[in-house]
DNA sequence: AACAACTTTCAGTATTTCCTGAAAGTTCTG
DNA sequence: CAGAACTTTCAGGAAATACTGAAAGTTGTT
């Protein structure tokens, strides 16, 4: 003799699971690539949320402390993935993520763009500058091999500028989808 | 009154100066792409060294312990971007790395696919699952949410793989060397 | 079978990375 | 200006991750 539908609080149970895992599985899936577990739970949780959020509400679905929080939402606001939002009236800042994943997708390639790639690119320089003047066969395998991975940076720092053009954001899931078939 | 062409040794030197800072620097950028930093040391050892290395190599140019080298060594060649070679007469193994810059990309899209993208895409779908039946605006947002996600996703892990195929690393640098103009 | 050459494993430890919480800083309000 | 509301910082502690080294395992040789 069960209800024959659920309760309004059996199914916000069930949507709260999925949330959690959500969140959690957003939150691995970051450390696979790098970014910080918390750091991506919180940008999971922003974006599956439509209102904004503050600080203490962050800190209470996460029980993170205020200052993980406070942190780690500067960082996301760094990136650009995620905007404050004042209201009118009151003191308090809150936070909400850019929704649209392919603008996701430009914001990310842009940042590690930034981040990683070029500065990469300007360290294997550095290093063919160096053994430049040399010519042992050692220092030419290392030459050799340096500047084809560096050649391989360049081209990959100039593609993903062309797909990550943010004009292009609504061609770009066209354009994919094309390839991808 | 110093020589007027450097030294053996001092060419030496700074050969060794450079690759130790390449060795160092692949490593920090492993870090920033969730590799640890250890294995992605001796890729670049590896990779910028023609003859194959022992593990006593590695172990000594790179000052870890055994147990380290070997673990990693096996990493290494668990993504293919390693492979051991065993020299008649000889019981040691050694090892050396894939050199072409296009293949070790591929072998790495192909590798995170699996290991990262694919399942995330199961999980995603679990999530979508499990609020099918839910009808509150909240889970609708979080469906819609979930659902370009793993959308995008699957377009990702799609473009990816045409992009990986084998066969097609002759084809890639040119058709990629083109896109970058 | 005994030994040598080499590989593998893993408990314990070191290192890095991340997080907490409280104190100090800032901005607003009456 | 005093106090409330909120944000920022950061020293010290906790947790996650990686590393060591020695012992056990494997394979080949005499």
């Amino acid at each position: 003799m069960s209800k024959p539908t659920p309760s309004q609080s059996e199914e916000a149970l069930k949507l709260q699971e999925a949330r959690d895992e959500f969140v959690a599985q957003w939150g691995t899936m970051g450390s696979a690539w790098g970014v910080n577990r918390t750091m991506a739970q919180i940008h999971a949780l922003l974006m599956i949320t439509t209102r904004p959020l503050s600080t203490d509400d962050i800190m209470e679905d996460l029980r993170i402390s205020r200052g993980n929080a406070h942190m780690n939402l500067r960082e996301l606001v760094g990136w650009g993935l995620v905007r404050s939002v004042i209201r009118k009236g009151e003191r308090k800042e809150f936070f909400e993520a850019e929704k649209d994943v392919w603008k996701m997708f430009c914001i990310i390639i842009r940042e590690r763009k930034r981040r990683e790639i070029q500065p990469a690119i300007a360290v294997l320089k550095g290093c063919i500058e160096r053994v430049n003047a040399l010519k042992s066969d050692e220092a030419e395998a290392f030459s050799t091999q340096t500047k084809a991975l560096c050649k391989f940076m360049e081209t990959a720092d100039s593609v993903l500028s062309r797909v990550a053009r943010s004009e292009e954001s609504t061609v770009l899931p066209w354009a994919l989808n094309y390839l991808a078939r």
